[in-house]
DNA sequence: CTGTTAGCGCTTTCAT
DNA sequence: ATGAAAGCGCTAACAG
């Protein structure tokens, strides 16, 4: 029979008192020695570490953190990684986080509350100390900071939330571009959003009317369209609307997927961007500068976003920053690009 | 003093001792309520979970998984996240585990060996019982199962490791594309490819080779350009081929980073896609088909590859799959799209 | 059906 | 500078 290990066969994996006995100390003695924690004899750390090297020894972060009451994880709740405003969130806040000895621990909830709350929950038994959350309720996060959690909200703010939170400014953003349209001789100028129960909608919506308002012209509630959230769901919505209101000359897509299902459905209808319809969208992705014409865009500075919650989170484990909850405010640029196109007439 | 939890103040957690001492019965008993896994009257059990219920008590992970010796953790080793085709892998991994109660832990190693032994490392001290990787080196694989930790390597294929592995037929792939250009009257095809190393490399280069020895074409090693990791690589890469080879009617940009640069730069130089030179791309993006024109591409099904990557490692997790290595061959399709044309003459 | 006991692997006083 | 002992929170034997 060979030695080499199956495919099958469990394995037990050297201990810290393994360690210890192969290089003839205590465990306590092999622990300062690993950890670098408390003294140890250079020569007996020395023969400690080859020790540990030669089992192949991993300290086991569960014994270590049930024992030192904290850890190096950091749970993250996002939506959805398949859409890329998510994974780049992600992206960022990974790089800072690993940078610093910390493991993210990725949760997704697929925009469902009870997913969230779930998933909330499973962070809380890794007895992680910080989340970075996108929130949908703000149970989540009341869960997590009742049970002494730091949190720090990233993208959107529940009104309740007693908590740290980095945010782009969706308001000025979202008049930026309705602002653009207007000055192009737009009017009658569609929005579509897909919920106004978070900031980030009310936001969007709140910056359109406010250019809407700057400019003089009427609010009509008529254009502006609550998409759901599935695919193709932008594109229905728009499609009717255009049925209704054949005299629609803009349309606002409040974010990245909704500009996707617009888009698409433009070319489906053979309707010329931006000869028939002008399109900005709010959240700005590679194809948008890639298709032709280039979609105008609000874009986010997303990685950045998921860096600096990283950033905020960490400072409050360290005790580096204390006190009242912050709130950082980033700036959205509007892009424009050759979605858009001035009114004749 | 208001009695609100200030963002500073630690907490302590309540544990299954205090659960218990709350419904007035032992902690094994607590534990067993809690758990299900053995007796416990349904009365007892009720005012368990109900003491739980009341105090917010979250059993500790950790504490659990030391006992147990075992954890519902698998680990996950990527190169981007923000790379599409990573973060769809993660998505199809994370719908199936979970879905069975396992919970995702990410690492990135950014394209780097000695990040993903960082990474594996990390892994090894949370014990996940299993992981899913995309091999950058041989080592790291090893160092898992030598561990005793269950590795399935998805996408790619390391040579040594005798594990379990998901992959699309890249050579299949490659050589539809191929085959769909020489089909179209093109003779001299570059060939953009970013590593060698792999299977995936490796097999679209064979793919390639393979459908020009099938259509008699002689192969001409000038015309495949091994292209730097960085942004702007292939952008570059394919700029230097035109100086030299302005002969060159098709490029085939085997991934979908390469596409990107080689599309860019197709415009800078204002050159017409497919009149003055055919594209065609291994792994399909959404701005794929967004472009005008569209982009001719091998489809792999990335989701479903992390799926079943996932079912894979958890049958072999549970005990349903046992045996020698299994590798799962996925098939890729090409889209024909409007970035072929047929050579005139 | 329930409580007592022991111990998972580690770190950390506290002596020495 | 080192070791012995205790204990983090939990569960699994084992008695009862």
């Amino acid at each position: 029979m060979s030695e080499e290990p199956t495919l099958d066969e469990p394995k037990r994996r050297p201990t810290i008192g393994d360690v210890a006995k192969a290089a003839g100390v205590s465990p306590s003695t092999a622990s300062r020695a690993l950890t670098g924690q408390g003294y140890a004899a250079a020569a007996v750390k020395a023969k400690v570490l080859a020790a540990a090297d030669q089992l192949g020894y991993v300290p086991d972060e569960f014994a270590r953190s049930l024992k030192r009451r904290t850890n190096r994880l950091v749970g993250v709740v996002i939506s959805d990684l398949r859409n890329q405003f998510y994974a780049d969130l992600a992206a960022g806040i990974e790089q800072v986080l690993g940078a610093a000895g910390y493991q993210m621990v990725l949760v997704n909830d697929d925009g469902d509350t009870d997913r969230e709350l779930a998933g909330v929950r499973t962070l809380l038994a890794m007895r992680v100390p910080g989340t970075i959350v996108t929130p949908l309720s703000s149970e989540a996060g009341a869960l997590l900071t009742s049970q002494g959690v730091r949190v720090v909200e990233v993208d959107r703010q529940m009104a309740e939330s007693q908590c740290d939170a980095v945010l782009v400014d969706s308001e000025h953003g979202a008049r930026a571009a309705t602002g653009h349209l207007l000055e192009l001789g737009h009017r009658r100028i569609a929005f579509l959003i897909d919920e106004l129960e978070w900031t980030t909608g009310v936001g969007r919506l709140t910056g359109y009317r406010e250019a809407l308002r700057e400019r003089g012209v009427d609010y009509d509630p008529e254009l502006v369209v609550r998409v759901g959230f599935g695919e193709g769901s932008a594109a229905t919505a728009i499609a009717s609307l255009l049925e209704v209101r054949p005299d629609v000359t803009a349309v606002f897509a409040a974010n990245n997927l909704m500009a996707e299902g617009v888009w698409q459905e433009m070319q489906r209808r053979k309707l010329r961007v931006p000869k028939d319809v002008s399109l900005v969208a709010f959240d700005d992705l590679p194809w948008m500068s890639m298709v032709q014409p280039a979609v105008s865009a609000v874009s986010q500075p997303v990685v950045a976003m998921g860096a600096k919650a990283a950033e905020l989170l960490l400072a409050r484990l360290s005790g580096t920053l204390t006190g009242d909850p912050r709130t950082v405010w980033l700036e959205p640029t509007f892009e424009r690009r050759g979605s858009t196109r001035r009114l004749p007439g």
